[in-house]
DNA sequence: CGGTTCATTGAGATATCTCAATGGTCGTGG
DNA sequence: CCACGACCATTGAGATATCTCAATGAACCG
């Protein structure tokens, strides 16, 4: 069951059999079941363990003053959490669940000593570990600069990539266990402009969704349609359909074209 | 002239006079010059050393496809970029200054070298490390779910504790070297508003900004009026003006409130 | 001194929000 | 097994924040 970690990290680097081994015995030793819903680590917490998510969805969020919600990050199976967390004096956000969560919690110190042991597996680990802040980065792209349609497509091509890369996914989409309310709270968009934008995807035949089950009708053109270029993720590099189909443009001077806006 | 990371990473860890040293000889080692307005990394880029920035403000951007801009995140002195960059393909985004810059280079073995034989210095920079990974996730929320003239105070109580960890600002301001547009990109709104907003803000009589320079009128008052919280910055423990004047709203069940929205 | 760039301001356009109404789904209790 | 209630997604209409565009004027550069 826990080879989504494995999946994920084999994308950089290859690893031997004696590495994966290591890998899923540190991974599976401590693990623990979180309904949905829950959170797994609260806000103001103290450092504690790294968590990986071995089965399920959560996320990073943070409640404003209001009482609405920011999700600031999307924790696939596969994904860990706060792997330096040993150092912050607490969490400034919490980490809760979407759905039944089974959650590792491993040592910082045995992680360390995994990755001082088996160098394929350091250097993955910190790969990973950049990957997810260029996620982050993606989403402030996407969130300040984009339309809600755009946002949400291309919130949509991302999970697709992402569950690819630890095969969670299918040929022509996958399961998405998220309410139109989580997507709204991790795109800073409203519940009603939410339906809104998934009906326009809908109707121009680039999605289905029904059910939780979300299909991916044409990835070529979704990806078009709202300017997904999946090469900062895991898997994004190889396969056809899921190369950006325009070459992105390249600013070789530096700095903002003259001529534009 | 390069303490500022000393300054910053000594708000986590006390640092011996021994660490200290050491610390500004790698920095020191390699340094350059870069325009203002000019990349120091470009998109795409290969993997290179860490940088440092010593002097002057950079950011990291990147652009959209019709030519818009978005920052994903400001540096300045003391600021690291790519600490561990050497595992990635090629920059998904790319570094430019604003300023004059002087950034420093230093080969990433040397400052793995440098934290293995100085461990408060190894902590410190994990920290700083989670530090900037917090300072994202916060521009996540801010971008996704407060209003424009939310975003603007926020920024500037950012920048105001940013600096003065690095003791680069004054008792009451700090030199701001963005312009509008700049500031606007970061912010993910358009130059007009950014004008309205920081109009706004000076009317409230909270700051006052002629010629680069920002004078912070009542920083409790522009805290409670952008909702910023500072704990989750290097010296935003500490002192009696910068401490939130309300208790964070804490949220021992877990997830949404039942009664909000 | 002239030209360019850019911040500011205002007016109109538009995307998104807020609120309320509707209806479906699910869980619960009879 | 059915009926009820709670919750939530969807939809529509009106309100509003923000954008876009154009005009103005200041600062800077040649």
């Amino acid at each position: 069951m826990p080879h989504h970690l494995v999946a994920k990290l084999s994308w950089f680097n290859p690893l031997s059999q004696a590495d994966r081994e290591a890998l899923l015995d540190v991974a599976t030793r401590d693990s623990r079941q979180v309904e949905a819903r829950r959170d797994i680590v609260r806000e103001g917490e103290g450092p504690g363990p790294v968590k990986l998510i071995l089965r399920g969805w959560a996320c990073r969020y943070r409640h404003l003053e209001d009482g609405r919600r920011q999700v600031t990050a999307l924790l696939l199976p596969g994904d860990l959490c706060d792997v330096h967390a040993g150092v912050l004096r607490g969490m400034d956000h919490a980490i809760g669940t979407f759905t039944p969560v089974t959650v590792a919690e491993i040592a910082a110190g045995r992680l360390l000593d995994l990755a001082a042991r088996h160098p394929p597996i350091g250097r993955a680990l910190t790969w990973e570990a950049q990957v997810s802040q260029a996620i982050q980065r993606r989403w402030i792209v996407n969130i300040g600069h984009r339309s809600a349609d755009e946002r949400v497509g291309h919130l949509l091509c991302e999970l697709f990539v992402r569950l690819r890369a630890v095969g969670l996914a299918r040929e022509d989409g996958y399961d998405l266990p998220l309410r139109p309310i989580d997507l709204a709270d991790a795109l800073g968009i409203g519940t009603a402009h939410m339906s809104c934008s998934l009906r326009k995807l809908r109707a121009r035949n680039l999605i289905m969704l029904d059910d939780g089950r979300l299909r991916v009708l044409d990835m070529a053109a979704l990806q078009r349609a709202v300017s997904f270029d999946p090469a900062y993720l895991p898997a994004g590099r190889v396969g056809g359909d899921v190369r950006p189909p325009v070459a992105a443009p390249t600013n070789p001077s530096g700095y903002r074209p003259a001529a534009s806006r």
